[in-house]
DNA sequence: TGACGGCCTTGGATCGATCAAGGGGGTGCG
DNA sequence: CGCACCCCCTTGATCGATCCAAGGCCGTCA
């Protein structure tokens, strides 16, 4: 029903209360309030009945109402950032689409917000204060980022999606997705094609996030008894970067296949592959991060690891319910495992 | 201060209120309440006191207070679909975000809530009943999208983005982007890079937006004296239908530049031109739509028709607020210029 | 008959900000 | 001197749901 019904009748000005359900069904309004919070209370019969009123005047909680009474605001904070332009980092989408869905999924809904590098705090602290939201979700948990700390010591519940890498002192619960087991799949991968000059190409080395990719890659090399001197490459994550380290590897070392810390360095090899006509996934294979929109529409389809953003949001709506529950959240940190999406350049 | 000062402090269990920045002052809650909202009935010197009093407490008002009281919640809903898997459409990320940032502005939020095709309505419906949020914003106006009039006719405060193709009944207001001119500037370029022989690839004829494209195209063309027979094609926005439009206009007609509704189309002709050896910007030119990170991050950085989205969001907020204080909204509808992001494909 | 438990009602207070009306003190004017 | 008036501030009521405590009604069982 609801929908064609919904479709035919028109809101009125001022919606209807608690109040107005009671009298219609000739009930009080301590009834009406159970039967929407605690409907056990009521014999099975009353109850269908103050439901069917609910329906008939098409009532639902004032949430303002209920809010300034339960102290909550049924609101997750997140701080929204683009991605950046020129880099295929388009994680957020997907992961943002995740969350709102597994938000709703127990009561929930997203408040976005806007970021300010010059105040970083600034966004969490006015929510905060203001009992807009019940708790936040961190996402860019990076080196140096004082919202983790921040929030901790302001005693506010959140989850934070990324590791403390630089703070053993943290004590706050996080989930993050395990990047070295990413390449360490995708260099198997790579193995068991045939390749045994794997080369890396990844971040520069105050990147923790970048470090644990690598790993990956150096594990399974040398697990497989492979050699890796002279196969790694550390540089900025941008597309002409990848393209230049590229280059230098296959000059020096040639290996026959790259694992890369990110889509957009992939790009750059593919790059230098074009130009030097080397066919991706024939000549040379090619391994990128993050299966971004640029992997899966570039015409030799980029294999890629892929993060699995939507496990990652019900995991951490999981955890937030605990938290705000008061429950005693069991585990500090929650890893979950990618997986590859193989393509034509592998 | 402000900064140094929160870093130091914790917030207490329960924030303070009204009342106790009224006793701290010496003055009644009512007053507090001007200093926040109307500082101009307040004698100088009681407003700095008060100010002060509040700064030293670091009150903030409780929203769900303020929301129940002012019957209103300072919350945009937006539906918030992710970009489909496979296409080059990252318009939303980039919108969002500039939406977030206009709506902060001027003391607005924004609330996602998730979509569901099977009842389209059922996310506004609901946010609608509990007074969750004052106004919504619509991005999804495609064709027999029943939102719009859903929304008219429940006489819920919304601003689409996108036109009401399709309804000419429609009386909402809107904001969008002039596709065709969009085209048209592509179109031009070409023209005045030496091209004569530009051809199209668009989306089915059932799409207006898509329809809306391709006419800027034409009109460019033959504003120009420029024949257009056997150059355009009208495809699925899939990457290997671009790619396959592109090879049979390439036998059938030859043309020396092409001009794409969609970057996922641009990136299928791209692969042609790639699997025939002929270089992009060089012997074929190519331009895209929507300057998506695709766009941005191809080795061979493809020119793309790129929608002023920032200007989207702060004209969609400009109306809303007119559309919330009951001021008569002038203009039904807002039309904005796209510009050109020109790369080395052209 | 009285005690008891299940189910509901009643009345009130509460959350914290805002609205509407009222009060006190000073000034100006007849 | 008295009254009107304005400025600045205060007071009590209000928004709608929830929480709490007390009690009423009815049927059952000892």
């Amino acid at each position: 029903m609801g929908r064609s019904e919904r479709l035919g009748s028109q809101l009125p000005v001022t919606p209807p209360t608690l109040a107005d359900v009671a009298e219609r069904a000739g009930v009080s309004r301590q009834t009406v309030s159970n039967a929407v919070n605690n409907p056990d209370l009521l014999r099975p019969d009353t109850l269908e009945r103050v439901r069917q009123t609910i329906a008939e005047l098409g009532y639902s909680p004032n949430r303002a109402a209920r809010n300034l009474r339960t102290r909550t605001s049924s609101l997750i904070g997140l701080r929204f950032a683009p991605a950046q332009e020129g880099t295929a980092n388009a994680a957020m989408d997907r992961f943002v689409h995740s969350l709102v869905e597994a938000s709703e999924e127990v009561g929930y809904h997203v408040l976005l917000f806007p970021g300010d590098d010059e105040d970083p705090v600034g966004g969490y602290d006015n929510l905060l204060r203001s009992t807009a939201v019940d708790a936040f979700v961190v996402t860019d948990t990076y080196l140096g980022n004082p919202q983790a700390a921040w929030l901790s010591q302001q005693r506010a519940p959140f989850v934070a999606f990324g590791r403390p890498w630089d703070d053993d002192e943290a004590r706050h619960v996080w989930v993050d997705v395990d990047g070295a087991a990413g390449t360490r799949l995708a260099t198997q991968h790579l193995i068991d094609r045939g390749h045994t000059r794997i080369a890396w190409i990844g971040w520069r080395k105050d990147s923790p996030i970048g470090e644990d990719r690598r790993s990956g890659w150096l594990q399974t090399m040398h697990a497989n008894g492979l050699a890796t001197t002279g196969l790694a490459s550390r540089v900025e994550d941008v597309v002409h970067s990848g393209a230049e380290a590229a280059a230098v590897l296959l000059d020096e070392s040639e290996p026959t296949a790259f694992v890369c810390a990110s889509d957009t360095l992939a790009m750059g090899v593919l790059h230098t592959l074009w130009i030097r006509q080397l066919a991706p996934g024939k000549d040379i294979a090619v391994v990128g991060f993050d299966d971004s929109q640029v992997a899966q529409v570039y015409p030799v389809g980029l294999t890629s690891v892929r993060q699995p953003l939507e496990d990652v949001a019900v995991e951490i709506i999981k955890t937030l319910r605990a938290l705000l529950s008061h429950q005693p959240v069991e585990t500090r940190g929650v890893l979950l495992t990618p997986t590859l999406a193989i393509r034509e350049s592998s």
